[in-house]
DNA sequence: GAGTAACGTCAACGGCGTTGGCGTAAGGTG
DNA sequence: CACCTTACGCCAACGCCGTTGACGTTACTC
């Protein structure tokens, strides 16, 4: 059977199934998509997307090498919609930010979808756009190329990381979900201040925050730092900027 | 079948397999762990464990009452081991850095294991001595307590954060592993300047650095920003301290 | 209109998590 | 030491899963 799978743009034929749909690709994902926020991140299988596609499951391998392959063209697709529509101020820190929780939101919105593709490299269009722009924004700054690096990595591992954590939180299982948030509130509330004063000094705003996502904390205390850094390495070159 | 698991306490029978094995809870948890270091994040299978322990898979049913509660216990264990042997030094920022430095090294060494526990909550004794800890490091420096809640959300989230981004390439089958960084290298280092100049003139410094953790940066640019407001409140309450 | 092969379908394989039923032997009790 | 209870290990089975090889139909090319 296929030992290979024919790329998308040299397909000639677009055969229907026996249930009236033509697939493609951008079907295949778009679907997938669906079921993932419909049936939960265990929710995407070959067998379960055949049916909602009206197609034999083993249609699948006539698009993709198998289900890795297929993460990866989900991967490619958050991407793209984390990066749609963006436009630059030329303000550093304006941008960056912007950009931050623009993958943040676009992960977010696919809670299930982000937990599976958001440590997997793609290497595709997008990815590298998205890189390129993030590094043209540092280098803007007159930071060392060392520094640029060591911020560029830190900021974009930071976005991703974060949004694989929260993502990870909203895709659970509602009931595994809602007996984790019972524990969590409980616990902070109920603890004494005998043995846990810290905590209980500090339990009503804990319990505030808890479900408010720590990104935009850390990334603007990132931002932070990188704007200390800029202005050690204007004065370093300019000392008349004071 | 077994409705109920007995808890390991109550336990008074220790019948050996047939293969002369004393099943313990502990037992399971560190063959689990054991497995998922020899065959990968999917090497962790009812049947496979079984294999190991020399008893019938089903025996798992007596001690868990699924995969998802022996999953609760393995993370409780990477919490245990990651706090284990800590020292306070009095210094807020040496005493933070090493305790991040502690859950990501913990969680790293189980990379498989910390990829499916690190999103979940366990709310239990070791997780909550870490929070309690982190809140008096952050309240012994004087910082009011909504900057104190502020900055120990995202210190913990980000540890967190960046244990699983890490841990998750590490725990990709080799296969998988080996071909994200054969795309990332050739994707940084082929890209031309005309298209691409920020990535084609930092393309060394990029390939140099890819297979570091970025979390040691991250990190100290959260510190960063923390000591530069404990600075300011400092100021605002002392203003002799100039 | 004939030939080719792309592609949808079918059936099957070996795995998985989980469960109900059963026998056995360990432990408490006298 | 003998009995009884029942915890616990084992077996067989169920319904899923991803994946593959073979096959026939049908949309294209010429």
């Amino acid at each position: 059977m296929a030992k290979k799978v024919v790329p998308e743009e040299a397909r000639r034929r677009r055969r229907p199934t026996r249930h009236g749909v033509v697939v493609t690709q951008q079907l295949i994902v778009e679907t997938a998509l669906r079921m993932l926020h419909e049936h939960g991140r265990d929710g995407l299988t070959v067998r379960r997307l055949g049916l909602a596609l009206g197609a034999d499951p083993s249609t699948l391998y006539r698009y993709f090498r198998g289900i890795d392959d297929l993460t990866l063209a989900i991967a490619d697709e958050l991407i793209a919609r984390a990066m749609h529509g963006r436009r630059s101020t030329g303000q550093w820190r304006t941008d960056l930010r912007e950009i931050g929780l623009r993958i943040h939101a676009a992960y977010l919105a696919h809670p299930e979808a982000a937990v599976l593709t958001a440590s997997r490299v793609s290497g595709r269009a997008n990815e590298i756009a998205g890189d390129e722009t993030v590094l043209g924004i540092l280098r803007s700054t007159g930071l060392p190329d060392a520094d640029v690096v060591r911020i560029y990595q830190a900021f974009v591992d930071q976005a991703l990381a974060f949004s694989a954590l929260d993502a990870a939180s909203l895709a659970l299982p509602e009931e595994a979900r809602a007996a984790d948030e019972r524990v969590w509130r409980a616990t902070y509330a109920e603890l004494p201040a005998r043995t846990h004063p810290n905590i209980a000094a500090l339990a009503p705003l804990l319990v505030a925050r808890m479900n408010d996502s720590a990104y935009p904390t850390a990334l603007e205390m990132l931002l932070d730092s990188a704007e200390a850094s800029i202005g050690r390495a204007r004065r370093d070159t300019d000392p008349d900027h004071a």
